[in-house]
DNA sequence: TGTACATCAGTGAACGCGCGTTCACTGATGTAC
DNA sequence: TGTACATCAGTGAACGCGCGTTCACTGATGTAC
């Protein structure tokens, strides 16, 4: 299939409208965020976004999916290079809590924007089923590390995976915060520590 | 002293402007919050706010800065009252940190517009030094139940400190953000005994 | 005690901004026969 | 293979909105003498 540019038809301006959001995103934040501004960029009228998205919910909605797929396959490539690490077994599973911490929190100082978006709940629209599954999918990855590999989603949730998930989560909102400004002495690796073994 | 309302001058701006500034936070959120309106709900031109705060920014930093104070009273309020507690001593400790866990998350419950004010970096003024010092305040509460209330400031911080609050910022983050909203089973109390003992 | 005057506190109309969304439209594409 | 026509994809001007901020102003207060 040969992608015709044509003066009229864009060709495939639903991914551009997300790429395009993507790079606004990143570079303006949440707040920053137009949907003309997204238009602009890619060079077309004001209204054009409606056809592929309805409105700044939609696209934001549409780049928080993408999001929590990068996270869901970061904390994948951790958990994964954990598990084939050798030491003794009993650490295996502190082990690959600490990789999934490093994961996340490196994602969220990597994309702090996407970090801010991903839990913003009232730009999103939380019922978009593609959404939904993304955000369990990553969330399913922390879990099996702790609960194990075979791990039945039904079962409640144990204190160990909430616990954790809490801690990664907050130490990464304060970082980017600023909570953290003056006082250089505080790091990640300290707190990873205190995660169950 | 007698305040004499008059048609012109309205009393006491300043006190006012806070008071419905932090209404109008609470019912719009940071988001839906704006001076004109501040200055519509009490009546007053929409240039009047500048006179004491400058700019929107200034407004939200001494409400944040309330806000701040109000955390840090309720951390003490727990915190001097699970010192009163009965039980071996060397409970003492981690009482006082479910304590102070408990009234964090549920100040962040009771008034969610604020806790996002607090730490939305973006539209306070940081370098302001009021609100630096209701910060530092709050957090001395925490920092002092676990290293103990003789702890010297300028000593670097220890990672329990930080385990712990990232663990409840993080807890009280997650739940205001929805993402605990199918998950009926997870609850405060349940990471709270993972808090050092 | 009276008075002149500086300062303080608030007015209100106006400006310019960027936004989301609507609307009637038109150019390109693809499909049925 | 050609053609008619429905559908799809995007246009671009326009509307109304609420916002922060500016500006010349005026009413009230308080102080010095």
């Amino acid at each position: 299939m040969t992608i015709q540019k044509t003066a009229y038809h864009h060709g495939d301006l639903r991914q551009a409208l997300i790429e395009a959001g993507q790079d606004l995103l990143q570079e303006r934040g949440v707040d920053g965020f137009s949907l003309r501004e997204v238009a602009r960029r890619i060079g077309v009228s004001p209204s054009a976004p409606a056809h592929h998205f309805g409105d700044t919910r939609g696209l934001l909605t549409a780049i928080a999916t993408r999001a929590f797929k990068e996270l869901g396959q970061r904390l994948e490539s951790a958990d994964a290079a954990a598990l084939l690490s050798d030491g003794p077994i009993e650490k295996r599973k502190h082990n690959r809590l600490k990789a999934q911490g490093r994961a996340y929190v490196d994602f969220a100082m990597a994309r702090p924007s996407y970090f801010d978006l991903m839990w913003r709940c009232g730009v999103l629209d939380k019922n978009d089923p593609e959404l939904q599954m993304a955000g369990e999918a990553s969330f399913l990855v922390l879990r099996r590390a702790i609960e194990g590999d075979l791990v039945d989603v039904n079962e409640p949730i144990s204190p160990e995976v909430i616990g954790a998930w809490s801690m990664v989560h907050g130490f990464a909102r304060l970082s980017l915060d600023g909570a953290f400004a003056h006082k250089p002495e505080i790091s990640l690796a300290m707190i990873l520590e205190t995660l169950p073994h």
